[in-house]
DNA sequence: TCGATAATTAGATAATTATCTAAATATTGA
DNA sequence: TCAATATTTAGATAATTATCTAATTATCGA
């Protein structure tokens, strides 16, 4: 909901990526971890993040927990966005 | 053009104010400093950032800079999230 | 219940970013 | 040309963020 933690969530290449891989399907954080060269609690980090902006959803299924990506908050930042090009003020902080 | 710049520039509540206040007018440095309770330096920093990422342009006028809002990047940044709703892959790093 | 597997949390450190004060540069107008 | 004004650059420090290893938690299946 706050777009700060949206766009500080979007502002990192590895987070970014994470979104994309979530696009083809939804992950276990094992899974996501594979494809980067990184330890996994980095990138349980980066998970973290991306569920605090709640730009992803989290789900346990047994020993795994399942990722997915959630549109709303990218809906939400298009606003924003759009609001530059017309919109009324906005209380950007 | 670098979509990663634009996300790190737009990721800072003082940037994003910034940003707002030049969409009702293109305005000095100065005159953007006075906004903020915040050194000149700092501000000059902040807006050397949102340069970098092409947000905004600026030109000297005399003694002054004047910043002006450059609303293309803003485009480039809803294609990308455009992408994730509908569009095919795209190189997120 | 216990060993194996999946993932996160804790704690430390390195890297990056934001901010300050002081100094430098550019421009104007007398 | 020189003093005043506007802005940036330099250099230092504090705060935040990213990353690692080691330890902990949760779940499964025998």
């Amino acid at each position: 909901m706050p777009i700060n933690q949206a766009f500080k969530a979007l502002s990192d290449p590895t987070r970014r990526k994470i979104l994309d891989l979530l696009r083809d399907r939804d992950l276990t954080a094992g899974e996501i971890a594979e494809h980067f060269d990184m330890t996994k609690p980095s990138i349980s980090n980066h998970l973290n993040i991306l569920k605090q902006a709640e730009l992803v959803w989290d789900e346990r299924k047994g020993q795994h927990i399942v990722y997915s990506l959630n549109t709303t908050v990218f809906q939400d930042v298009m606003k924003w966005l759009l609001n530059f090009q017309s919109g009324e003020r906005n209380e950007s902080k």
